[in-house]
DNA sequence: TACTGTAGTTGAACGCGTTCAACTAAGCCG
DNA sequence: CGGCTTAGTTGAACGCGTTCAACTACAGTA
């Protein structure tokens, strides 16, 4: 009995309140976990090989990763800020709301190519409500939130003009839509997922049109009553995170 | 070396070619474990609980069922079967399109509500695109096909007439839609999910408000090109499985 | 210099899902 | 009845994710 006697919880996903050998450690482990997901996929890489090719123990891996799936955020980060760096030309260059719809979603799936193969396993996480990763989990709100503003800008740098309450709700919706897209991608088997590609092709060209009419009066009650659906529901949730699905 | 030389794959999911005694062990471990996964939830529930409380080796677990996993898919047929009771009387009684959406939405989710809080590890497991139970694979296509003969009479059976080719994609995108509203359940911590019913007395009323208005020359070019769309991805898909998503 | 607290690190150990070679039981054919 | 086949059954063993008590290295303080 001569160490510490109590224990804070393991750093985890964020980068605080570590020396500069301890952001070194951290980072060769997540490098070596990145490297093994895309050469054998997520269930097919363990703890022990990760910490083995780090070069460091199996212990000290979880000292810096709470879990293996808490690996995936490393993931997270890194895609989230290649998704950035491919769109600013795009919505500097292009000023239609469907181009630009379609950049950042195809920049979203061409980013992630070298992931696919274990983005499903990925999902596969995600997909638990009680899971952290979960995209729709209080621990994931910072990295929706800038999702979301990416899309807000989508629209807001476009020469459709939106009416303010479908302004407020419109970048959730995307949101959602962009989640709709990813999930397509993960099953999605054909050769360099033409498909999906297909798909937005096409999607994005049908949402902005179906912003465009949104404000026609045949659509109106239609339109309001979506929003109004939309407001009840963000109300109900008992927490300022638990976003409307 | 006594015994048979090669082994057949288990049984697995399906009920055939199993004597009656073989039929009654596998009953007897799928109502242990489904009782497990309600008391205590999926993660929780050990195979070696599981095989206890029936009576049986954990070995013999295995025997009809490949894997934990696979327990899930008893819990579909069981769920699905209870959803079809269900919705029975209310496809008699009801012809509003509206109405009947909405009885058959809440009846899948009234019958579900003993298992909502292990069916958010059920759908993670279903998140993998690569899972034999994700409700997109070939395996799950039969279950799928029942759920969408649901939805194609609940269509049908109303007073609502639809020109053919929406007719024949109608209950896929349906179907997509019961999905949305399963993951949006899974999600809901409201109480007695509440907030799930509010979602669904609202959507279905806009879901069949956006049936009839399919046809209207406005929206004409939108329905046609979504239609299009549907086709497109089916064609494009190389199995005859492989849904539109 | 010695002392102390903490960040960083270790590997044995635990419990789990899963596998498999071997066993038992029951039916069938001669 | 005896021999054969096959459905049904067993539990030890494997590899994995995860935990934790104990260790080491180092910075700060007197």
């Amino acid at each position: 009995m001569s160490g510490s006697r109590t224990r804070e919880p393991p750093p985890g996903a964020v980068n605080e309140a570590l020396t500069e050998r301890g952001r070194l450690t951290r980072s060769r482990i997540l490098d070596a976990a990145l490297e093994l997901f895309r050469e054998r996929g997520y269930e097919q890489t363990t703890m022990r090989r990760v910490a083995r090719e780090a070069g460091v123990s199996l212990g000290n891996a979880y000292y810096y990763f709470r879990s293996k799936e808490h690996l995936i955020q490393g993931y997270y980060a890194r895609s989230h800020d290649d998704h950035l760096a491919a769109c600013t030309p795009i919505l500097e260059r292009e000023t239609g709301l469907r181009t630009r719809l379609r950049g950042v979603l195809e920049a979203k799936i061409a980013t992630s190519a070298a992931y696919h193969q274990f983005a499903g396993a990925l999902f596969k996480t995600a997909a638990d409500p009680r899971s952290p990763l979960s995209p729709f989990s209080d621990e994931s709100e910072p990295t929706r939130r800038e999702a979301t503003r990416l899309l807000e800008r989508v629209v807001e740098g476009s020469d459709v003009r939106v009416s303010g309450d479908l302004a407020r709700e419109l970048p959730h919706l995307l949101w959602l839509y962009l989640m709709g897209v990813i999930l397509f991608w993960i099953h999605d088997d054909s050769p360099r997922t033409r498909r999906t590609y297909r798909l937005i092709e096409h999607t994005s060209s049908l949402v902005a049109r179906l912003i465009r009419l949104a404000g026609n009066p045949l659509l109106r009650p239609l339109t309001d009553s979506t929003l109004r659906l939309l407001r009840e529901l963000r109300e109900d949730g008992e927490g300022p995170g638990r976003q409307s699905l």
